[in-house]
RNA sequence: GCCCGGGUAGCUCAGGGGUAGAGCAGCGGAUUGAAAAUCCGCGUGUCGGUGGUUCGAUUCCGCCCCCGGGCA
């Protein structure tokens, strides 16, 4: 496919990649996959790309699969992380890395799958290299009122203000820390990016995009499940924890809604509404990225019933010949 | 049965003689280290029904229906 000079028998190494929309049924078809390289005597192994299921404290809330539904298939990167630590695109694009190289070294196919698009844009088209944040600013910005951030950050960095939301309070703390801690603006650190992979690999991409009505109707079958499953003991023993109520992990869905059902504060039913009714908004924020940020080469899978009948074959025929 | 308060957007409600807004929901969009996050844009609906007053009624008046609460 490159066009370089690249010397023989260097070509790049398979990476299969299945992402779309939560409740999509995009775990099933990365063990199918791996199940059909299989077939022909090749590994595949799969590697998550979920900004919730990276964290062990959340196996049923984030729709962790199973060891059942792993059907004998490796998986890597699913609760990689403490809920104690804050995951990033950037550190988990890292650790994905070091995961397919891994994968490649030991001649397997890495299938990534997930519906955290930033993850896969930054894994595959790489990030401006900003060093850690010290944590002693990072902790001083956020504490910041959103107004008095934006000040702040309209003398430090006005460029940037002006091209934020005053009320974006997330990406004005950022803004905000990146220029205090480096002393180097976000524009200018963006200026470039580096990590991506995607001319290393030879990429099999699949964007799965269902009928938006069949994936509602299956998040609130599977938020029904999660709390068959246990969700509310999950809850109670992330509680237990006592963590910041700012980390990620106290944030995926249906952990505020049980929490606040713990305190008493909200029915069951309405804990059910409330959980389903943010799932919803989510699934629907991930069809806007696929739809307009996903690379357009990439396949997009249209379905409005079952994800079972999808043609794993068909998809990844040059994947699967290669 | 009588008295009061209501019946306005899918929901909760504001408003008011010149045919109407807010929040939430929903839809569309953005997305460079918290992304299951954060933010932006989009508001026609028999203003319960029906008669009347008026140049003009969703707004005022009468009657009717429905929902609360109170008194019998």
């Amino acid at each position: 496919m490159t066009t370089s000079s690249s010397p023989e028998n260097t070509a790049p190494p398979p990476l299969a990649l299945i992402a779309g929309p939560t409740a999509s049924g995009k775990s099933a078809l990365a063990v199918a996959l791996a199940q059909e390289l299989g077939k022909s005597g090749r590994e595949g192994i799969v590697i998550n790309a979920d900004s919730a299921q990276v964290y062990a404290d959340l196996k049923v809330l984030s729709a962790r699969p199973s060891e059942e539904e792993m059907g004998g298939i490796e998986h890597r990167l699913f609760g990689a992380w403490d809920g104690a630590e804050a995951c990033s695109a950037a550190a988990w694009a890292s650790r994905a890395k070091a995961e397919i190289t891994d994968c490649h070294a030991s001649g397997t196919v890495p299938i990534i799958v997930g519906g955290t698009g930033l993850y896969l844009k930054v894994l595959l088209e790489g990030i401006a290299p900003i060093p850690e944040i010290d944590p002693v600013i990072r902790e001083a910005t956020r504490a910041l009122s959103t107004e008095r951030a934006y000040a702040a950050l309209q003398i430090e960095d006005p460029e940037r203000a002006l091209m934020l939301n005053p009320a974006d309070s997330q990406r004005i703390a950022r803004a905000l820390e990146v220029k205090r801690s480096t002393g180097v603006t976000l524009g200018d650190w963006q200026l470039a990016k580096s990590g991506g992979i995607s001319e290393d690999v030879a990429l099999h991409a699949a964007v799965l995009s269902p009928e938006r009505e069949w994936v509602y109707l299956r998040c609130e079958h599977r938020f029904a499940a999660m709390l068959e499953a246990g969700a509310v003991a999950e809850v109670e023993a992330l509680l237990a924890r006592e963590l910041d109520p700012d980390l990620p992990v106290m944030r995926a869905i249906g952990v505020p809604e049980i929490t606040e059902h713990l305190a008493g504060r909200l029915s069951i039913a309405d804990t059910i509404i409330n959980a389903n009714r943010a799932t919803r908004q989510y699934a629907k924020r991930q069809f806007t990225w696929f739809k307009n940020q996903s690379p357009t080469d990439w396949a997009r899978i249209n379905f409005d019933e079952g994800s079972e009948n999808i043609d794993i074959k068909a998809i990844f025929a040059a994947l699967l010949q290669s």
